[in-house]
DNA sequence: ATACTTTACCTAGAATGTCTACTCGAGATG
DNA sequence: CATCTCGAGTAGACATTCTAGGTAAAGTAT
């Protein structure tokens, strides 16, 4: 129960895959660290649940955008590190190009141009 | 069937009350005019479905974040023209706000600072 | 040894909100 | 008259996240 999990913010549906998906890019991961770093780079306003994150890796797994390969953490438990694949680097350009589309056209209906200063 | 709804996005959930509450910040509209005023401010990136705009509309008033009149349309239809509550207008900052910080959090992930010309 | 905490993985079921695929009535148009 | 468009609406499927559990093994303290 630290003091931090004070605001976060839920996920919005169907974001988690291309976060996931973008934390692997920087190489394979087991399923806690990439919470974690999901967690930390979004300065901790993004919080990955548990429930969450198990069903999306399998869910991802299962299209073949991931692989999965047992080992050992860093703190010396067994772990399951996950990596991207070919596949998987296709889908991330895809989402990551639909993320920032649909960012886009809700930020012209949030701030139109020609409309300053109001509210 | 116009050709433009080739590559239109599907919303991301949460995002369609947001765009709704902002759309009537420029003042009351009928569900139509509504969905139409977000398909064009967002320069046909975002479709509203009718199964999507009614439960929201309804879901709003609900919760009390918009208000509804009997009228008439542009066209000499009978059409239900919805106006933003005090409520609304609170709600609408909270979530305007909230997805600042998302879509902000979100960015950090995909274009982490010292990462560049990568992927 | 024993208890407790942390790490890592997992699942069932509820909740939410969007989508597809319809229906319906009334005014406009031919 | 038939047809089209506008505007409102619903039912049910679907996808994803969340809540709220649970397991096992390693580390830590007593």
């Amino acid at each position: 129960m630290s003091t931090r999990d004070v605001d976060r913010i839920e996920l919005l549906q169907g974001t988690l895959d291309l976060l996931i998906l973008r934390t692997l890019l920087l190489g394979p991961l087991h399923g806690h660290a990439i919470a974690k770093s999901i967690e930390r780079n979004s300065e901790d306003v993004l919080a990955v649940e548990q429930g969450s994150l198990y069903p999306a890796l399998h869910r991802l797994l299962k299209r073949g955008w991931i692989s999965s390969e047992e080992g050992t953490s860093e703190n010396n438990r067994r772990a399951k590190f996950y990596r991207l694949t070919a596949k998987g680097r296709r889908q991330l350009r895809a989402e990551s190009a639909k993320w920032e589309r649909l960012a886009r056209a809700i930020g012209r209906i949030l701030r139109p141009a020609g409309e300053e200063g109001r509210l």
